[in-house]
DNA sequence: GACAGCCGACATGTATACAACTCCTCGGTT
DNA sequence: AACCGAGGAGTTGTATACATGTCGGCTGTC
């Protein structure tokens, strides 16, 4: 495993949190490498919205103001939007049936409240999606989104409805998928980043009609 | 000007073509500075999209596809629109002057036909744009797409009606911000960022079947 | 007692040397 | 003649040494 790769899961599994400082020999120590490689890491991902970079200051892991959490599910809405619309135009019936796969995993691994296999299955629903819609650019541009909510969850937690919500929408989209219903996949994916976004924002925002 | 800033000028200047190889060595020369330097900017322009990375065999400047250029504008329209739309919301007077007074000048170079201060003018109507929207994540996933769009340049050219075109668009984003309409504003960024695609795709897309 | 300026420790920025890998070439074999 | 493999040139990947800049503490003066 590259020392990127590995210094990405690391501070993605919390292992720093938010504003921690960076150090180059620290973490040259840590990840068992010479400074050089750390070096490439770190403006890597600085590039991907991690870690933020000042001259000769150093590297911290970002700390989004709660302020930008809205901005930040807005523009996943639009750009996975976008996805989810393509991927349902030109999903191969393999892609759509390892799709809903992954999407009946995390129902499964939910219902057994082990939350791991869950943050793990959804960022991996989200990244097949997002190549499924076939632009390698368009990946890039929502990797560094996604990393960014990830880094979020300290914000608020799912509660159990917001969790079926969640399971259910997943399975939803691999349904539009399948249909090859562009409209469905789109609105379907939006309506479950801003759930998310209600149910890290904290129970001010939910809706109290169930 | 640090290095990696003076390599993606002289990418986005055309002075390498998509599809040419970087070597660090060349480079290092090129830009008076040893490896290490070279090495970090090639890193982060990989990450904004402007270079591509193979293991043990270099860089190269991206050539997308033909196919991608209608996902590319798809996208600037789907993310710059939002920014269009918060910059309409939270722009302060002083900011809505500068942006008008950017579009005026490039109407004025547009009429002149001073084609390397209109580029230069819409990148910086477009980035000054976004920083209005207040989220410096927005700006982050934007610059890669504005960068791509420029890397596209070769695959068509503005014709004179199309020039007028988006000389009025960007004179009406910024009348729409300073009403304070985010409606208005997206819906013109969107109708802006469709036409500049229109041209670009233009009648000599069909040769350029890739 | 407080503040300005200096000094030293420590971090990052850069350069250079070496190791590992890839690809091309050349020679031999089938 | 075509193909396979060994060798070498050249590239990238990594480590280490040095240069430069920043921050904190200390000392001297007012």
């Amino acid at each position: 495993m590259s020392a990127v790769d590995e210094l990405r899961s690391l501070i993605l599994a919390g292992q720093y949190a938010p504003g921690d400082r960076l150090g180059e020999v620290e973490l040259a120590e840590v990840l068992g490498v010479s400074r050089t490689p750390v070096r490439e890491a770190l403006r890597r991902l600085e590039a991907e919205g991690l870690v933020e970079l000042v001259a000769n200051k150093g590297a911290r892991v970002v700390a989004y103001p709660g302020r930008d959490l809205e901005t930040i599910f807005e523009l996943r809405a639009r750009v996975e939007g976008l996805a989810a619309r393509q991927a349902a135009l030109t999903a191969s019936p393999d892609d759509v049936a390892r799709l809903h796969e992954v999407a009946v995993d995390l129902r499964d691994h939910a219902e057994r409240g082990e939350l791991d296999a869950v943050y793990r299955l959804n960022s991996e629903f989200h990244q097949s999606l997002v190549r499924l819609g076939g632009s390698p650019l368009l990946g890039q541009s929502i990797s560094s989104l996604i990393h960014s909510s990830v880094l979020l969850r300290t914000y608020g937690s799912f509660d159990e409805d917001a969790m079926r919500r969640s399971v259910n929408h997943h399975l939803e989209i691999a349904a539009a998928v399948r249909a090859g219903d562009p409209e469905w996949a789109e609105a379907v994916m939006r309506a479950h980043l801003f759930s998310a976004r209600a149910s890290l924002l904290g129970p001010r925002y939910q809706e109290r009609t169930t």
